[in-house]
DNA sequence: GTTGTTTATGTAAAGGATTACATTTTTGTA
DNA sequence: TACAAAAATGTAATCCTTTACATAAACAAC
């Protein structure tokens, strides 16, 4: 495959030359950059990428850090975050960590090697301390899912105050009872949400009560039937679930449906993040939209300023109460 | 950041012998070897991938096409493709086309940029003339969807077999009147199902109806709903549904479901592809099961070897049904 | 027709690794 | 001890661009 000499040598000009016709950039006279595009067109000359990134020491990759790639949530994120890139000429590097460090350090390797140019992080499971090493070289955003130490830039929603707003909707219902199903304490969202859902219920002068709050260990299908099953031996049967995910509330759903339970009329539910599933369940999902799309492009120009040398500052976007047939 | 010339030169030795070290090639004396870990240690000094894919000219990069990052249908494939990516060393770039030919495009570029080393396409509505073209000089695999034109290599599954036992399978049941819902002829799945669908039909002598035969653009929820609306409208309805895509009958179960039909017992329901959801459902779905990893992991070890300019063969892999509460 | 500016083009270094080939060192043997 | 063969290490070219700096060409002004 030809080069940028062999382009040269055919068009009668020197390596800079082809070099900045190829950059656009305006010296060059129209007369030369035509025998440029002359040679280019015939010798079907293709850049390439290996040479240019060596030289300018970038690799125009970007790493997309997520748990998994199932996960329904990630969706609107990533296009948003292809979108900004693709616009600005990077590509995206999706990675699966699964959770697990081992995985996890494969793609952090792809950055100190320079295969990656920066990071944005949506894993809640990060190992934090390699993310805060990583960052003091390397340019990281994290999205969605965050953490204050290191400093690191993030964007994510106001978690409180929408759990807040979901359990508020609940009560304006005439809900008195409510159960949280929420996942482990040790994610910060998890907190946040919980802080919202208890803020709600002291405000209406709820008791708070620790057998309505189930912990799950993952934000999965199954972890929601499961849930379920366990309110509903409770001998004082909440009236309505928040579920922190789409994902268990559909679990909850399912598990509802088979037991004959009507929803909304015996129990009202509420999930979170608005993922496409939720908009075809029988009945269909209340849930709490995140502003996916915008949180990817605004994660990825924050990414892209950062590589370039600019100061960033974290954003909290805002999210949405959506209210269908579940409650 | 440090060099292969620093580690060198604070090793005392060449920057061949760092090199062999790195590559962990063993005419190295254990002496040497020593002093040079220990100024890489020194130096933190990561190898960079830049420099090495320049002077190796390949990218360890493979590029996935698909049509959408939410369709269900490739997170195992994609899965099972990235395990036999890592285990040869290669990252994948997970490329959404959203069946978009100026998309497509930027992601071609890559390969021909020398970003990527070679294409998994798994776009049914991909340009197979330029993907043909783009095969002459560079490593192609085509993944499900295949086209035989330019002998691209393909795994698949038979298509035509699978969905003639997922008919039969409801013919067994006792169903006489069974729709088809089913996309575009342009792909050659949907040829390939349509003939099983009706292989299954004649074989035990049942009319084919054009009318039970319904068209759709896309394989979505949406279109699923759709087209259980116009078969309910038939004067003679059919009492069992075969959908082309576990999506399809998902969005006709909602419809059924909301319409007061019960499924299976007035309504037979079978999809395709087996989605993580299909067994989230009420009830849940009957579906052909392809190997959807393993289509993955056999996709990319037929890519890397290609690249490596091994001969690969086409393959065709074997699918289930599984029966469930939908019939 | 000089001289001085501007503008266009060329030269060569740099970016960071790998590796064929050359050279040095070690080992083995007579 | 001397020499040959084998093993370890080093030198320098190569992969392909971009770009600072040098040079050449074009043009303007006197």
């Amino acid at each position: 495959m030809a080069n940028i000499n062999e382009v040269a040598k055919l068009a009668g000009v020197s390596v800079a030359t082809v070099s900045r016709v190829l950059n656009g950039q305006d010296v060059v006279t129209p007369k030369t950059r035509l025998k440029v595009e002359d040679a280019i067109k015939k010798l079907n000359y293709e850049p390439s990428m290996l040479g240019r990134n060596l030289r300018n020491s970038e690799s125009r990759v970007l790493l997309v850090l997520i748990p998994s790639i199932s996960n329904p949530f990630y969706f609107e994120i990533i296009k948003g975050i292809e979108a900004t890139a693709l616009d600005y000429n990077y590509n995206i590097l999706l990675c699966e960590t699964d959770s697990n460090p081992e995985r996890e350090n494969i793609y952090f390797d792809l950055v100190r090697k320079k295969m990656a140019d920066g990071i944005i992080s949506m894993d809640p499971a990060v190992n934090i301390d390699t993310l805060k090493s990583l960052s003091e070289k390397h340019s990281i955003i994290q999205c969605s899912e965050y953490s204050t130490e290191g400093n690191i830039p993030y964007v994510t929603i106001d978690n409180e105050d929408a759990a807040y707003r979901a359990v508020k909707h609940l009560i304006k219902l005439g809900h008195q009872k409510i159960a949280l199903f929420n996942s482990n304490e040790k994610y910060l969202y998890a907190r946040q949400r919980k802080e919202g859902y208890i803020k709600a219920l002291k405000e209406f002068n709820l008791p708070v009560k620790e057998e309505y709050m189930i912990y799950t260990d993952q934000l999965g299908f199954d972890n929601g039937s499961q849930a379920t099953k366990k309110i509903m031996n409770l001998k004082d049967r909440p009236t309505a679930i928040f579920a922190v995910s789409d994902l268990l509330a559909i679990g909850a759903l399912k598990e509802l449906n088979s037991a004959g339970v009507n929803v909304p009329d015996e129990m009202a539910l509420i999930g979170f993040d608005n993922i496409d599933f939720s908009n075809m369940t029988h009945p269909t999902l209340t849930t709490i939209a995140q502003p996916m799309y915008q949180m990817g492009t605004v994660a990825a120009s924050m990414l892209i300023n950062k590589i370039n040398g600019k100061h960033v500052e974290n954003t909290v976007l805002n999210h949405e109460l959506l209210i269908r047939e579940s409650t």
